[in-house]
DNA sequence: ATATCCCGCCAGGAG
DNA sequence: CTCCTGGCGGGATAT
């Protein structure tokens, strides 16, 4: 509700900072670092300052990529940038099995059907599965973003528009309403795969219309295998220089105090003298990259409720009950991000807690 | 107008 | 039952 209602009537709402491409730059760079092993949702929705649904999205995808790893209920493992060029060699092999080397993009269709391209879809399918569940995982996000995979991986588009995509992986459903929502779904996997610079958004000539061109491992890409690996071993990179090359990427507007947030939250594990010292730091740090007289309120959504954190519900209402208290923008939002960060700790340190030593 | 796609409802599943 | 998952598509934004 009240989100729904900034968003309408707020003039310092933008779009573009809620897209999932901002969130999984955000999010990747929180745990693309040292030390990142297991990652909990709730700590993730927390520190990204988003609702947890979008954590899902996000983990979905990446998950389908090798860069993550379910590991158990609300935990998941790290696996890095590295893992991506193993697991595309094995969606490419899977791809060609199930002939994803089939799909002729003039006629946006299948040739050489000997299997029903809906068999296609149905990604190994030999044993014989309880498919209760299946028809589920069949529309999952993350099969859809595998298959998506296939057809650039295996098949010698180069161009491909999602509305192509989304009628080649429907299973040759004419419904216009299962298209509408297979494109929507392809929108969000193009993003979080734009943001990782898998994928690169461009012009059909052709048509005109918008297209996706797959860069995959091309080198030179701010994640990418090669420079993925360096990434990690390279030691804590220094404030501002990061937000300013990646993140105005695609947001005209400065990026959220949610992901300064997230830096801030590397040394979490001293004291808490420290960790005050830190933000004194990063206090300036903020002030000359981040924040300026103008800084949009993001943090006002970033701070409702959501049904999800009732397990954390005095942290949020104390941040949105002070907030008012300032009159200037740029220190409510500092209030904000010192509050968002001290919950997060709050909540790993429980999380430690419950969770135990690692196993 | 068309292209995007955020947002959160709510059904299904796990514990 | 409670809480975790995550399909789904209404309708607001961006171009």
């Amino acid at each position: 509700m009240a989100s729904r209602d900034s968003r309408t009537k707020d003039p310092l709402y933008s779009r573009k900072e809620k897209s999932l491409s901002v969130l999984c730059t955000n999010f990747l760079r929180l745990y693309n670092r040292d030390g990142v092993e297991s990652i909990g949702l709730d700590a993730a929705a927390l520190q990204l300052g988003v609702e947890r649904r979008r954590i899902y999205d996000i983990v979905n995808i990446l998950e389908s990529i090798g860069v993550l790893r379910k590991k158990a209920k609300n935990q998941y493992t790290w696996k890095g940038f590295g893992a991506i060029r193993g697991a595309l060699k094995v969606l490419k092999e899977q791809g060609l099995k199930e002939e994803f080397d089939t799909y002729d993009a003039n006629v946006s269709n299948w040739k050489a059907c000997s299997l029903s391209s809906d068999s296609k879809m149905k990604w190994q399918e030999k044993c014989s599965e309880p498919d209760k569940s299946e028809h589920r995982r069949e529309k999952s996000l993350g099969l859809l973003t595998q298959n998506f995979v296939k057809l650039f991986l295996c098949s010698d588009v180069e161009l491909l528009s999602l509305d192509r995509a989304a009628l080649a992986l429907l299973g040759d459903s004419n419904d216009p309403t299962a298209m509408r929502t297979k494109v929507r779904r392809l929108y969000d996997i193009a993003n979080v795969f734009s943001s990782m610079e898998l994928i690169e958004k461009i012009r059909d000539p052709q048509s005109g219309k918008p297209a996706f061109r797959w860069i995959g491992m091309e080198r030179t890409s701010k994640y990418g295998s090669s420079a993925a690996l360096d990434v990690k071993s390279s030691k804590r990179r220094v404030f501002g220089t990061e937000i300013s090359n990646t993140v105005v990427k695609r947001c005209n507007v400065n990026s959220s105090i949610d992901l300064n947030m997230g830096k801030c939250l590397k040394d979490k594990s001293k004291s808490v003298k420290d960790d005050l010292s830190t933000a004194q730091h990063e206090k300036h740090v903020l002030k000359e990259f981040v924040f300026g007289p103008f800084t949009p309120n993001v943090t006002n959504s970033e701070a409702h409720l959501n049904k999800n954190h009732r397990r954390i519900p005095d942290w949020e209402n104390l941040s949105c009950a002070y907030q008012p208290q300032y009159r200037n923008q740029a220190i409510s939002d500092l209030f904000h991000h010192y509050a968002s960060a001290w919950k997060s700790w709050y909540v790993e340190a429980e999380e430690k807690q419950q969770t135990g030593p690692a196993s």
